[in-house]
DNA sequence: GCGCTTAAAGTCAGAATGACACTAAGATGA
DNA sequence: TCATCTTAGTGTCATTCTGACTTTAAGCGC
C-alpha cells in the first residue's frame, strides 16, 4: 500500500522541466520577462518549442536535476529555484500511448539579467518574451503561465527581486525589475518607502556615478537564504 | 533531451501521498486539526505509522491517485484537494538502494468533520492530532508540517475552511474552524466584519434554534469553485 | 422578571497603502 | 554663469485595513 519499491508496477515516466526568467530588454529598451526554450528534435511534437528538461537521474535529486539541465541549456547558474507543480495529467501528450505518459516535475528558476545576456543561444535553444509565446509543446504554455502567476505573487512578499540584478543596484533598477514583472508601473516615492520598510536592501555607501542628473544611492540585497529550503 | 519515454532508463519509482486534515473535539472540546495515518507493515520502517499513499496507477491523473487513496484509507471523499509538493530527496529513506528510490507526489486534503466522525478506523489506521504526532515513517513528518503550513496560509487568502462543515453553520462554528487551524483565538466582532466583507458567506435566512442563548443566523459559503484548477 | 450567554452592530486608534507635492543634486546647453 | 532638465529622495494627506473594545439584542433557565 504505502511507499516502497514496485519495480514489476508499469509506472509512468518522471522527468524534470524547468521554467527559467531572466530580464532582458526589448526594443524599446524596457525590460520583459524572458525564458528559454529549446526545439524538440523528435515526436511527439517534432519541432516545436518547449520547456528544457529530461528524466530524471537516478542520483540526483529533484532540484538539481533542474540545474543540471538550466545549466546544460543555457550555460548559467540559478540565482533562485523553487519547485513550481508535478504535472501529471493524462491528456498531456495528446494521443500517445498511455505507457508513454510522463509525469513532469517543474521547477521555476531566476537567472541574472547581467549574466543571461552571455548566456547560450543557438537554432535549438532561443529565448522568448513571456507574453509573446509561441504554441508549445504538450502542456507548457499553461506551465509558463502558472510560472509566470507564481513569480508575479511571490515578487510580493519574498525577498527575489534582486536575483534578476548583480551585487549592487540602485532603487531604480530594482523597481524596474518589480514593474517588468508586474507590468505596470509603480510610484518611486512609495516604491522607496515598501522597500525601506521590509528592509530588503542595505544602503552600500557608494553612488552610481555617470548618469546625466543626481547619482543614485547603490544597495544591496540584506542576507537572508533563498532558494528553496527543503 | 527533453521528455518522452524513456523505459531502458533506471527510474525512480513515483507514488502518491495525501495529508488528509479534519477536526475533531479533543478530550475538552476543543476541535483540533487530525489527520488518519496508515501503520506500516513492512521494511523499510515496518511497524511505524506513515501517511496513506501508494504507487500512481498509469491509468489514472495525480489527483485521482491521491482521491482513490483517500477513499480507500477512510472511506470518505474530499471536499478540497490540492498538490501539496514532490518529495524526492535521495536520503528520504536512510539506507535504502538506490533502485528502491522513491518519489513522492503529496496532495493534502480537507474533510467535513461530519463525515469523518464516521471514517474507517482499525489496528493499522487511526487518527492524530496534527500537533502530537509520533515519529513517523520517511520524511513524513516533515510532509505534515509543510502541510500544516500550506493550510493556514491558505485559509488566510482562500476560501477552504467551510470544507470542514456541513452545508450551513453559523458564523460561531466558522470562527471555531479558524481557531483550531491558527491555533489562536479570534474576536467574534473582527471575524463576522472579516467574513461579511470578504462575501465567502452568505446568510440563509434561517436560524439554528436550542442554543441557551441568542439563536445565531446559518449561513452557507458562497459558490466558489473549491479545489484545484489544474 | 432577572441574570446568564452569545449574537450582532458599532466605535476608535494605529498601521498600511495609493496619489501626489516638494526639495536636492547632478548634467546639459544657451 | 545660470536657467533648465531629469531623476533622487522626502514629506503629506486621505482612504482602507486591522485589532481591541463597547454596546445593544435576543434567546434560555430559573
Amino acid at each position: 500500500m504505502t511507499e516502497s519499491a514496485q519495480s514489476a508496477f508499469v509506472a509512468p515516466n518522471l522527468a524534470v522541466s524547468t521554467v527559467i526568467f531572466t530580464l532582458r530588454p526589448d526594443a524599446d529598451g524596457k525590460l520583459k520577462v524572458t525564458l528559454p526554450l529549446v526545439r524538440r528534435i523528435r515526436a511527439p511534437f517534432d519541432g516545436q518549442w518547449a520547456l528544457p528538461g529530461g528524466p530524471l537521474n537516478i542520483t540526483e535529486d529533484l532540484s538539481q536535476a533542474a540545474s543540471r539541465n538550466l545549466l546544460e541549456t543555457t550555460g548559467l547558474e540559478p540565482r533562485y529555484l523553487e519547485q513550481l507543480y508535478a504535472f501529471g495529467s493524462l491528456d498531456r501528450s495528446p494521443g500517445s500511448n498511455l505507457a508513454d505518459r510522463v509525469v513532469s516535475i517543474v521547477y521555476w528558476a531566476l537567472v541574472g539579467s547581467d549574466e543571461a545576456a552571455a548566456a547560450i543561444e543557438s537554432e535549438n535553444i532561443r529565448w522568448f518574451e513571456a507574453d509573446r509565446l509561441p504554441q508549445l509543446a504538450f502542456d507548457h504554455n499553461q506551465i509558463v503561465d502558472y510560472a509566470l502567476g507564481r513569480l508575479r505573487n511571490k515578487l510580493a512578499y519574498a525577498r527575489i527581486a534582486h536575483s534578476f540584478l548583480a551585487e549592487t543596484f540602485t532603487l531604480a533598477q530594482l523597481r524596474e525589475v518589480y514593474e517588468a514583472v508586474l507590468g505596470r508601473e509603480l510610484d518611486p516615492g512609495n516604491f522607496r518607502r515598501m522597500v525601506e520598510g521590509d528592509g530588503i536592501v542595505e544602503p552600500t555607501g557608494e553612488r552610481l556615478a555617470g548618469t546625466r542628473h543626481r547619482p543614485p544611492q547603490l544597495y544591496r540585497a540584506t542576507n537572508t537564504a533563498t532558494g528553496e529550503t527543503k
